[in-house]
DNA sequence: ACCTGAACACCGTTCAAGT
DNA sequence: ACCTGAACACCGTTCAAGT
């Protein structure tokens, strides 16, 4: 536990130690004190190099959830990434070792995950607007849908345990149940960009 | 503070009690031992009446997010009653006093909430499954976007005071922006619901 | 039976005192 | 400067002791 005398503590060994915990013993075992007795340090540096119990948590959904976006295929239509873009945008938040990081994730993420999927969308020929505002609304759709689907709804406050009852999830919908709602809404989400853009483009759309 | 000796103690007081806390100074300072001392009495009774903190947090959402679907208006076609539905459920679950609450909104609510858009469905020729998924659809699409929106993604955990840049909100987004969001995509969903219907009705739909 | 007071095992955060 | 130990003001939960 204790550490050599003139070594230096980066703030990423803090982060690592609070993600060592969090895989060990969930999130509600991450605290100021448990990380930094890990580190044989008294909680003290951490509120130097990190800042508070929120920032820690900030850092540890930064570190979890960087690099969000698929890379784009090229030759692959912008629907054909936005679907694929979804799909993995969900997978990636729904391996969070839980589910109330999702919901930290913020600007810096979704920007971040944002810009390749805007850039397709402009290659395809929509203006600055329409990409960000199509884009927005898939990324909207899919963090929210992880944040209900996946137990947000169902562990906010750790209820130590909870049958969980079999391959069941929070609001009586099966897995299965789930994705297909996910690819539909989300199918159902590009095809109405898409229409959207090409009454926008038509010079004078009949109403 | 003290109780009159032989006085019954409510489940229900114990809620309101919670309810005036959460109002007065927020949902940090509900607590089991807050809202005991409050009644006057020692935690060990709301253990006793209404289970742990938890249990009591579920209560409070319950109170704060019963009658949630909006009725219907007969003559109003199904499309128009899901957009009603959609924004007043949308503001009901924004006028929560803290948005961490609308997470902890389960089965109960939802199943609730749904009856009546599953009613219009029905009525308007969907046959059960269709009706039942496509409510499902909006239902997640819109409490996904409160929690995404409403700051449930910036006060997971309270840090105490943060800016909150004036109108501004948590993900850069402005209010009218959101709302315009909102709009749309609630807007492509039931037209998405209605092709799918009208497709599944065709006796062989072309590919 | 059902309450209270006290206790247990924690928290986040701050601060005087040390080096 | 930057650490530690101790403290402050809380938590959720349980339990022996009282009535």
């Amino acid at each position: 536990m204790a550490r050599p005398p003139d070594f230096e503590l980066e703030p990423d060994e803090i982060i690592d130690a609070a993600l060592e915990i969090l895989d060990e013993k969930g999130l509600d075992a991450v605290s100021m004190r448990s990380v930094s007795s890990r580190l044989g340090v008294s909680p003290v540096p951490l509120y130097n190099r990190i800042g508070n119990k929120d920032d820690l948590l900030d850092a540890v959904a930064k570190r979890l959830l960087a690099d969000l976006a698929p890379p784009t295929d090229p030759g692959e239509s912008w629907q054909d990434y936005s679907e694929r873009w979804a799909h993995e945008l969900r997978e990636r938040l729904r391996r969070a070792p839980d589910s109330r990081l999702v919901l930290r994730t913020r600007r810096w993420a979704f920007t971040e995950a944002s810009r390749p999927l805007v850039d397709a969308m402009r290659a395809a020929g929509f203006d600055a607007d329409e990409a960000v505002r199509g884009c927005r609304m898939l990324m909207w759709a899919t963090v929210g849908f992880v944040a209900i689907e996946s137990g947000a709804v169902t562990e906010i406050t750790s209820r130590p345990r909870r049958s969980r009852l079999a391959g069941g999830d929070p609001s009586g919908v099966s897995q299965t149940e789930a994705d297909q709602l996910f690819s539909l809404q989300i199918r159902l989400l590009i095809e109405g960009i898409d229409r959207e853009e090409r009454a926008g483009r038509a010079p004078r759309p009949p109403r």
